[in-house]
DNA sequence: CTGCATGGTATCGAATCGAAACTATATTTT
DNA sequence: AAAATATAGTTTCGATTCGATACCATGCAG
């Protein structure tokens, strides 16, 4: 048994991680309850809100999520059939589907706020602890990714693909787009992280 | 720069605690799979391990995992019959059930290591920057449980009720026990924030 | 054309989940 | 002390998620 008191212990952050995850997640059961909606459908809508261009399919949905894609086609279709979301075929490859918020959905968003009570949550805390705080938590999460090699999940800030053109115009380079600015701040299951290569290569033995 | 204006917004924080969540909650699930576990349930021999006298019951289960405690009632009856938990009657309060990690439970969890890959992950993090970051979410989760009106959760330490009686006896105010070293860092659900507390300085690095 | 990979859907059984009814023990009121 | 109420858990029910698997359609390589 290991007898670290204190707040230095990463079993602590791990703690307070889980039960806050918990705590949102109560607050997507309570905020989808009105609707009939479980709180995976809620975090759904929630994702769909903040997808870019290159994340917006039920794949890129379930990765997140962290659920199979059968299940997550399942709930695409509920929320299809509640007129919450639309399904659209891509142009360039038929195989895939398409998603966006319907008017309807991006309402049920705008009335329920599933994130104020968490804005209310932090609203003391001051900006710099915030920055710390995610600062810690960004690590965790990219080594996390790493050594699970699951899908990163992230923002054009920090991400290798990401280019510069001018002062207001960006540019992915895997995908070759032009990328507005607000655009750039949503999230992308492409990222990868900028590494400086030579990292933490696999080193199988 | 390193640091990016957008770091200061709470809900990049919201964001990386609903994901880190998630994965570790994926990480529940792998570690379950082999003996046919849920999630949840891998979440609730965790929490037995942590918990103190007073929370190992099935009503602070529930609210910690936030479900009802009629699907607790079924969880612990399945971790009962595989024998990966014991129930057991309150002496004083014949109502109430008290719970602990049998043999096999506490082998369990020592074979498969739940928070293995969260250390990993967080390795390389330095204490500063842990402390920082549990400053943060430990202020959000204190906050959110109130706007809630959950139950708090918390350690002796910042608890109102904790005593010191000498160098190494402690007491619960409230209960009236003394407590060991020990038992004063596990999970209580008696937990009430001690109201003009300590304030922390932000740090830099 | 053929074979194979990939994105998504359909189906099925097992299990969670909330709600509500229910039991048993405690506590408060009358 | 009896009655009313509150509390801790269990049980039951129907709805829903979930993973596994099979399946379908499209893309792609040879």
């Amino acid at each position: 048994m290991k007898g670290w008191i204190l707040d230095k212990n990463p079993l602590v952050l791990l703690e307070l991680v889980e039960r806050l995850g918990n705590l949102m997640r109560a607050e997507s059961r309570r905020v989808g309850s009105e609707e009939q909606l479980q709180p995976v459908h809620v975090e759904a809508l929630v994702y769909l809100s903040k997808a870019n261009r290159y994340s917006n399919t039920p794949q890129a949905l379930a990765e997140y999520v962290g659920i199979t894609k059968g299940t997550v086609s399942q709930s695409l279709l509920l929320l299809d059939r509640r007129g919450l979301i639309e399904r659209y075929q891509d142009d360039l490859d038929r195989r895939v589907v398409r998603l966006r918020l319907s008017q309807t959905g991006e309402q049920f968003l705008y009335d329920n706020q599933p994130q104020h009570s968490w804005q209310q949550a932090t609203r003391n805390i001051s900006p710099n602890r915030i920055r710390n705080a995610v600062s810690a938590l960004r690590e965790a999460l990219t080594t996390l990714q790493q050594d699970n090699e699951g899908s990163p999940f992230g923002s054009c800030q920090g991400c290798q693909h990401f280019e510069r053109l001018s002062a207001r115009a960006y540019r992915c380079g895997l995908m070759g787009d032009r990328l507005s600015g607000p655009e750039t701040r949503r999230i992308c299951w492409l990222y990868e992280e900028k590494g400086t290569g030579a990292e933490d290569e696999d080193e199988e033995e």
